[in-house]
DNA sequence: AGCATTAACATAGCTTGCTATGTATTATTG
DNA sequence: CAATAATACATAGCAAGCTATGTTAATGCT
């Protein structure tokens, strides 16, 4: 039997996955921030004051690995915590102004990314990628 | 200014990544490997008795990450490590008789995995996703 | 109202990846 | 041939992901 890994949709994926998480860390390094914020920045630059519950239904990730990641946050100075008036297991979650202000060079950073790993594919054939992923993602979480 | 993370090319291929390598955990868990020891197993399956160096020319990671990866896989019982004869430096490593029974299964798991995944795409489709996923590494790795 | 259940978040502990740096040993070269 | 540079690998320390479990507050039920 033969394997071979340049054949493996999963070793591919994995691999893209990699040079891509490598490629924005090195643009938005400069900004302060790091990958794994990006998402959570993403959320909360369309609306912040929001609990973590509501982060994580917008971000698939799980629960602790957000938590883990806010914790950063705070630390880095990206975001503020108050209690939630209405539930006092709940915070609510706020950007700082340094957060709010990185918005503009960061959706920059992400494009910039995107358009340089794609700029290898055609037009239509980015379009057709795009939508090929969307189908996969789509079949593996309904599973 | 708009970005929206279901449009972004980075976004999808984090995600899809992670969903992969969830699924291929699951599988092998019961072989007692784990997705990070795959691709190593991959190249020794094929050849043992190899440096770290030769190795690493053969697999994208950074050299820390392989060594880090073969000490887990030494404490499993998945190698071993015997002086190189030739240089003092370096190690040969082998699989154990553990780890080359797993090699079957581990390619059926990962074929599967595979499979599922991109069941929802037609062959022809299929080819071309991976043709498009080679050719972004491809253009992000030589930049 | 009281008790059990559920929900929101935190924490522990692991893997897999990274960068940066250390430590031997080998190779080079002046 | 001795000093220097390069090589092979190890180690430290961090981020980001995961599962599993703990803690506290809110809800539901009788």
């Amino acid at each position: 039997m033969d394997f071979k890994k340049e054949n493996s949709a999963g070793y591919l994926i994995n691999h893209m996955a990699r040079l891509f998480a490598k490629e924005l860390q090195h643009r938005i390094a400069p900004l302060g921030i790091v990958v794994g914020q990006f998402p959570i920045l993403l959320e909360l630059w369309l609306k912040d004051g929001v609990t973590q519950k509501d982060l994580l239904s917008k971000i698939d990730v799980e629960q602790a690995t957000l938590a883990n990641t806010l914790n950063r946050m705070e630390r880095d100075g990206l975001i503020r915590r108050t209690k939630s008036p209405t539930d006092a297991r709940a915070q609510l979650i706020w950007l700082t102004e340094k957060a709010v202000a990185l918005r503009d060079s960061a959706y920059e950073s992400a494009q910039n990314v995107n358009a340089n790993a794609l700029q290898v594919l055609s037009e239509p054939e980015r379009a057709q990628f795009m939508g090929y992923m969307r189908q996969v993602i789509e079949g593996m979480r309904s599973e």
